[in-house]
DNA sequence: TATGAATGAGTCTTCATTCAT
DNA sequence: GATGAATGAAGACTCATTCAT
């Protein structure tokens, strides 16, 4: 998880310590929530002072909606690869559930911030500013429908696909959460809880009531 | 003026303050989350000072603690009515599962603070003190198994009939908490999408892969 | 200066404990400026914690705007006192001068606050809140106008008056000033440099233009 | 490309840089105070990095001493003009406690840098590093005082004269630092006010105690 | 019992200053 | 000669918690 020199985009010069920055923040925040997590933890986590963050970044809100932006834009990606394998038809829907699922558990510091944090955690006021994170996760919620479009939403007309997509987010949200929430709870096994919630999810449009 | 004994049930003449406190942090804890919530806060709205608050619970976390464990058992108390009227034919499993995601939409405080805060803001680090809390969790998920026992899962075999209770909890739990925590989220029609939701957790038995 | 339990007005228990922070801000920030004055140090002069100054105050600038209110309270009330003994026939004209020149050079807190202090300094934004203090300032200046009145200005038309008033304490406030500022700068004798200013301040509207 | 040695006069090729550093740090200083700016800020202004003002100046308060000292030097060369118009008749006194009180106003920043900022801000703690400054102010003094000598005090005593040219000094800077520091006050109409208040100020002379 | 008063530890943030490049 | 990056020290302010009354 170490980043390099060049992370990703630009390889501009200083870019890298502000990767490794929102890297270890999103970690902290999404491990311990973004009220618990301090600037100075941040900066020890990096291996900098607790002042160098602001050179990076004007506040700790900021650093915190930038790193959910970050986590939203890492599920965009991992769903964008699911679906191109969809596309090309390299794995079914189902496992784009899991993909989905996959992508949550395995990284929870990421998947929490994106969509288990309160939103007052990370906008000033209220609408301000709040828009650039509303958008990302927007868009990674774009992909999960347009993978149930592709698929079992093929046939469904335009007022009953929406919800159809959004009931579908939420049952793999509802997992991943819990999962994340409640580790302690006495799951059944994680596999097989998965497979079945996934094939229970995804299956539903056939048999609608 | 503590006289009685008994712990849960209704508010009792003496302990009335006491539940007072644990009411109003209910209120605050599951509105703005723990962490953002002061005991000087729920002080003020119960009406008392500060320091009084240490009279009935040693220190924040505990009174959280609480507070999260009556949450739970608002939710069991609505659950179990909810289970009896199954029981007495007046309604089927899917009003059930729109009573709970009732039950979290109209009782948001109570919710957040029963499934979508983090545990550690409970128990003092890692020690075992969460368990009252598990067990109230537990007995709430209990009775939602029982109901599902008593009519989809009726007929399975005992290996799968837990992990379709426990993924049935979670498409309801990710319904409720996904509109809890991002209501600014252009939803679907709520009463059609919740309609739809639960329908599509519950018929799914039939037709599992 | 320490003040005692009962140090103006009413009695409040607790009372004195926030005239003293007023009392020790009120020198402090005369010495040494706003800016340059901690809360911490603040609350040492007075002997209490840090945080407890905001039991008192919600902010250091508020408490800066009291306590500049107060010096210009202070200010009053020895001009007041002057204006009676004006009125009374106790003293003239210069007598009150001199008494406006001595309260700046032995309450330099009090009259560095009310005068020679950025009004940036005590008002958060521009215009909220900077009125109490402009009032009392204004009040200050009343009196000062006044004593004009009742003396060299009785007999001049109201046109010619407010500038005559103005220019009186400017003059005044020159000597003040000056001497508070530059303290090592080689001052004639002071009590001779006192007396010809102030002569010269309010003999001139006999002699104007 | 430190060339030159001369020290004051114009801005000379090589030392521009400096000069210009002065000339922000003289107009921030003025504007805002000195412990209200940063070296940030004058970097800023001058178009230069941070830590390059380390090469010009040791530190901020031996800048802020040599701007103090800049504006004293603007000061002293406005008044030597006035003097020599004086000298050759093209003006009067008043006219040139006009030329004072006009520059004040003028020229805010230099005038609150040269008489209204606290010598603690310009000097290393208690040493005796003001000297350099004081000088300047002296000289700027010495100016007025001359110009005092040469008319309205040329008949007096020395005894007589020196405290008199103080407090001419003072009653001008009372007006030039109340403007400056009270600019929301109800001031009579400006010209009209400075008209009469240096009349009064150098028509005294004549009616004296 | 209940509280007014107080506080130690810790929060985010700023700034003058340095140093390797 | 100039700077990007970094920092130690310090700032205002908050909060859970305690204790004498």
């Amino acid at each position: 998880m170490e980043l390099g020199t060049k992370v990703s985009g630009k390889p501009r010069p200083g870019g890298s310590r502000r990767e490794e920055i929102l890297a270890a923040a999103l970690k902290l925040f999404g491990e311990h929530g973004v009220h618990a997590v301090t600037t100075r933890q941040i900066a020890a986590a990096v291996g900098i002072s607790q002042p160098s963050l602001y050179a990076f970044f004007p506040n700790k809100q900021t650093l915190a909606a930038e790193a959910c932006t970050r986590a939203f834009e890492d599920l965009a990606e991992r769903l964008t690869v699911g679906i191109e394998a969809l596309k090309r038809g390299d794995c079914n829907v189902r496992d784009l559930g899991k993909i989905y699922v996959d992508f949550g558990l395995t990284h929870p510091a990421a998947y929490r911030l994106a969509f288990m944090v309160e939103k007052r955690d990370l906008a000033p006021d209220a609408s301000a500013g709040g828009l650039p994170i509303l958008a990302a996760g927007l868009k990674a919620f774009d992909l999960l429908r347009e993978a149930v479009g592709l698929t079992i939403g093929a046939a469904l007309p335009s007022e009953e696909f929406e919800p159809l997509a959004q009931s579908l987010w939420a049952s793999l949200h509802g997992l991943v959460s819990l999962l994340l929430a409640r580790p302690d709870f006495p799951w059944s096994d994680r596999c097989r809880l998965i497979e079945l919630h996934v094939a229970r999810a995804f299956a539903q449009a056939a048999c609608a009531p």
